[in-house]
DNA sequence: TTTGAAAACGCAATCGATTGCCATGATTTA
DNA sequence: TAAATCATGGCAATCGATTGCGTTTTCAAA
């Protein structure tokens, strides 16, 4: 089967003897052309099933009201939620979504924001890949004009946009949480301390120890423990040490989370008697594992309308004065049965 | 800050004195340049920072270089994961994807395709919503010579490529181990039918049963039991039947199944002696639920990586007759503690 | 030195849609 | 009746990259 020839605009104004100014006009509504012929014209496009060659166009109107979107994985349950809302919150607006993923890797990241430049997409979407330390890319993209909107992990030395969680704070309920439930010696799984969200996690859990006049023990703080595997070996790691701690802060993810009680149940401790474990981010699997996981709701789905209705809105004031402004959303600890020693 | 002029291969020209054609001969490699012109091309090129427009470029070419993918919710790990095999193989060969998501509305469906069309996109692959009983718009794709690809839930009367699991074999095992395992009484929840992966799976029921010549009972399937919510409803009902089932398979996803699990749960029913429960998808919470959950595993990964190298086979051997060819993948009944009567 | 082929590169059209400017004719106002 | 205003819609340039065709240059063979 032969594909049909594309009808353009040039086929409908020799259909009605008029030039394609008027048929673009008549599309357009402008008010410039007669309304007898531009109901002509839209009836006779409905007719050829016409479809305006959006490459043209926006080749000439230097706007493509396309978004694109850079995140780590698009497979991670976060990224994928935040995704699901940027395209929700941008459907209703007519625009479409590029989506890469860096795979965690600087080098990809770079090209991926490079071909989206190419695209000429109106705006770039990115939450920064683990190994990304360098950021010229980004400026390259502000450069150029093209609004940058960073979440979650961000740059945090680049004015722009940024839609982000109070890692901080919900860090420092979930542990003042911990150690109102009794806890005494609270460990801390932590991620790769480049990244502000990890950084700002730590900065939170030492604070609320502070808060509670709690001396900071460096042996109970393991670094990069930020998958499942990691989460499990550091777990070992603790639980083997002369004063083992009592409670577990997750605050990579749930994955880890997972993985310390894991070490637990092979090890016949009891969970949350003997040890309060606590993850970050709301898996859906926190909610059935048993017993169900203490964690942190970091509302993904509205983070990525937030997203969404922030580009839309700082387009429609663009005359303002552009402030680089944040947009931060609290997370809500969700209590369970992890780390209720209390009840 | 004022956005940079954008550099074109008119600049490029300019500042060496030749023209654009041969500036954009240069940057496609052509051989009709001269080897030291070319160079200087590319150096200068890389000095003014110069990005080529692929909206100029794909409206000349006719082709974009660019996949679009219509699912039913982005945020669901099944397409998710197929989302991410699909961009892993694509990326390499500098392809890009534009993804959107019916939110399984046919109207919205429809409206995507039409998106994605006006898009030029060079293929489009789509798992159908299932309110999707009208495929006009699928045929329209097909006369506008766009390469159309269907996965998993697919129109099956479309002669398209097609990338689809073996449900039927994949259900028929899963109902036989159910059987092997000493459960007499296998009730079915069981999905829509309109759709092809729900009938393929009863399907497969029905002809367990046959060949175990265990006469079907209608009171035993479920219709419509397809998220976890309505399998906890159908849980209920089936078991406060006379002669309540011994074990269910929920066909349409291990969501019902984790509503059945939580019905028993709450019944005071033990999995899998009294009960045996059986899933499908292989959710990541299958592995950690409490007994764990016996599902089929669908690699959706993979099948997102075979659904762009199909099309990418498709592209290069595109001058031999293009027969509708369907690509089927087995899936893989993963065992676990939720039927193991007989251990 | 002349001829001829190949190499290198310029010209101009093309891909479709958009839009500023101008021309035409109709309608209105003085 | 003449002048001014307005509604329509055509013309042609534009957005940047690509490419068929034709011209110029180069270099070797005759």
């Amino acid at each position: 089967m032969k594909p049909k020839k594309r009808i353009t605009i040039y086929d409908i104004a020799e259909k009605l003897n008029i030039t394609a100014s008027s048929v673009s006009r008549a599309l357009n509504n402008s008010n410039h052309v007669n309304e007898a012929t531009k109901n002509l014209v839209l009836k006779t496009a409905a007719e050829l099933n016409y479809k305006r060659n959006l490459l043209a166009s926006n080749l000439r109107m230097g706007k493509t009201k396309t978004i694109g979107v850079v995140v780590p994985r698009i497979n991670q349950n976060f990224f994928s939620n935040v995704i699901a809302g940027i395209e929700d919150a941008t459907y209703q607006k007519g625009y479409n979504l590029i989506i890469c993923q860096s795979n965690e890797s600087h080098s990809k990241e770079v090209k991926c924001v490079n071909t989206l430049m190419n695209q000429h997409v109106d705006c770039i979407v990115i939450s920064v890949s683990v190994e990304s330390d360098d950021h010229t890319h980004l400026e390259h993209v502000i450069e150029q004009g093209i609004q940058l909107i960073q979440f979650d992990r961000v740059a945090e030395e680049l004015e722009t946009l940024k839609v982000i969680n109070d890692n901080e704070t919900a860090s420092m309920e979930a542990v003042v949480h911990l150690i109102q439930q009794g806890y005494k010696r609270i460990a801390l799984l932590e991620g790769p301390q480049n990244l502000n969200i990890f950084k700002q996690r730590k900065t939170g859990y030492l604070n609320a120890l502070k808060k509670f006049n709690i001396p900071v023990n460096d042996e109970l703080i393991i670094e990069n423990a930020w998958t499942k595997e990691l989460g499990a070996a550091a777990t070992r790691k603790l639980l083997s040490l002369p004063d083992p701690p009592d409670a577990i802060f997750a605050s990579t993810s749930d994955f880890s989370a997972l993985g310390v009680l894991d070490v637990a149940h092979d090890m016949d401790i009891k969970v949350p008697s003997q040890l309060g474990i606590l993850g970050y981010s709301n898996e859906a699997f926190t909610e059935i594992t048993t017993p169900s996981i203490t964690t942190v709701d970091q509302f993904s789905v509205h983070m990525g309308k937030t997203i969404a209705n922030l580009y839309f809105e700082e387009m429609e004031n663009k005359e303002v004065a552009v402030t680089p402004k944040v947009i931060s959303i609290k997370p809500q600890l969700i209590i369970r049965s992890s780390t209720l020693k209390n009840k």
